[in-house]
DNA sequence: TTGACATTCAAACCTGTGTTTGAAAGTTTT
DNA sequence: AAAACTTTCAAACACAGGTTTGAATGTCAA
């Protein structure tokens, strides 16, 4: 099984090198060449095996998706029993963990938070079969928060604030290096990250309810008040 | 004057062209071919002028800041005079509004946005001479917000929490524009994200300080709360 | 008016990147 | 063992993008 070893050793070394690369650089950043040097591949393997750097680039999602896969079945599953502010929590854990984690595991986050930066033709499916479903997760958490008085738009403003913020330290994470140094966390380190966003997140959800009642008719607070 | 005003014109219009290209597509998709065609210039016109792409680039950033700059002045002191709440509102107004506008004076919010995402030589200085600032500002706010026994840790984290709700819906617009169009704010349709992301943010800041002194020590929530 | 200087221009240059090509080498099938 | 198929490889190709070059044109100063 020589020849079989050998053909599935290039293939794959390939798609574990533009994993890693796709990830770290983004589509645009990466070249084939790199992938080819960290797989000890020539650089027309990635025509030979893939047709193209694109679908290397759409194998690579799918294999990223793969291998981050069961784990979230289990995390879902899970969840559905547990509090709203337990879902959140556990929701923003994973989300931050997607993208300071390193491995093979953590690489369809970072594609995902790369993908939403410099979107290619992978986007539209991206949002379909993986953005939307987490969003409904989060949907759901909110609206629980929130109480049966939430509106559509609530709902959705508040799903983009916590994932925006969650997203803020993969996109911005150079200006957030040099403006508050101790805030770029490792992957060891995001605890203080996890409970803060979840927190922040957590007061405003909840204060969603009161204001819908009460302040909302008056229009919010002025400067006066 | 025929020669100053040709000579200011290809100049400015280079200018020009590039502030909006540079502001739409940033440094590295911006090419400087495009920059010349919407210029109506001479491809070799930008390194005649301006030395280099780069250098070009740097002008440009110094112009917008320009451009900018007597408006921020006066919003700066109007708002210390305002209470914090007036302060938070007008921040995020200003910071969205330098996303979602149109023109000259929005290129300096798009600009930085841009740099944020896709970092060039010009970051350290913007961060020092721009973010930092920006960043001062939301903090003063916040820690008065919060009380006097806010931590600096709790208030850098939530000043990354504002920005990072603003900066999303640039960083991530082509995916929210997907997820939900009916987020995708113009120019003229910002003020149901101001006060989104400003009660949003209130809310979790102004509970900061009762969790400081109580769930803090109890070290949060737990899910038998 | 001529010379000096400034501006504009098209073409060439250089480098980088993804892809193609065809030969050589390796492996499997007949 | 030869033919068929697969894999690998280096070189070439095609193109994009920033920069350089030198001539032509325009403007200003002497």
């Amino acid at each position: 099984m020589g020849l079989d070893e050998q053909h599935q050793t290039t293939r794959e070394r390939l798609l574990e090198a533009a994993g890693e690369v796709f990830a770290e650089k983004g589509y645009r950043d990466t070249t084939v060449r790199e992938i080819c040097q960290q797989a000890n591949a020539n650089v027309a393997a990635v025509n030979y095996y893939f047709g193209d750097k694109q679908r290397l680039y759409a194998d690579v999602l799918r294999y990223a998706h793969q291998c981050s896969g069961a784990a979230r079945q289990s995390e879902i599953a899970a969840a559905e029993r547990r509090s709203p502010e337990v879902r959140l929590q556990g929701f923003v854990e994973a989300f931050l963990g997607h993208i300071f984690n390193e491995g093979r595991a953590a690489w369809h986050g970072k594609l995902m938070a790369r993908e939403m930066m410099e979107p290619t033709q992978a986007l539209d499916a991206l949002v379909e079969e993986r953005v939307r479903p987490m969003a409904h997760e989060l949907e759901s958490i909110t609206r629980e928060l929130i109480g049966p008085e939430a509106t559509t738009e609530q709902v959705r403003l508040c799903v983009v604030s916590v994932v925006g913020q969650c997203l803020h330290y993969h996109h911005s994470r150079p200006v957030i290096c040099r403006l508050y140094p101790e805030l770029d966390f490792g992957a060891r380190d995001i605890t203080v990250l996890v409970r803060h966003i979840t927190r922040f997140s957590l007061s405003a959800i909840k204060s969603m309810a009161s204001l819908s009642d009460d302040a909302d008719r008056k229009g919010g607070w002025n400067e006066g008040q």
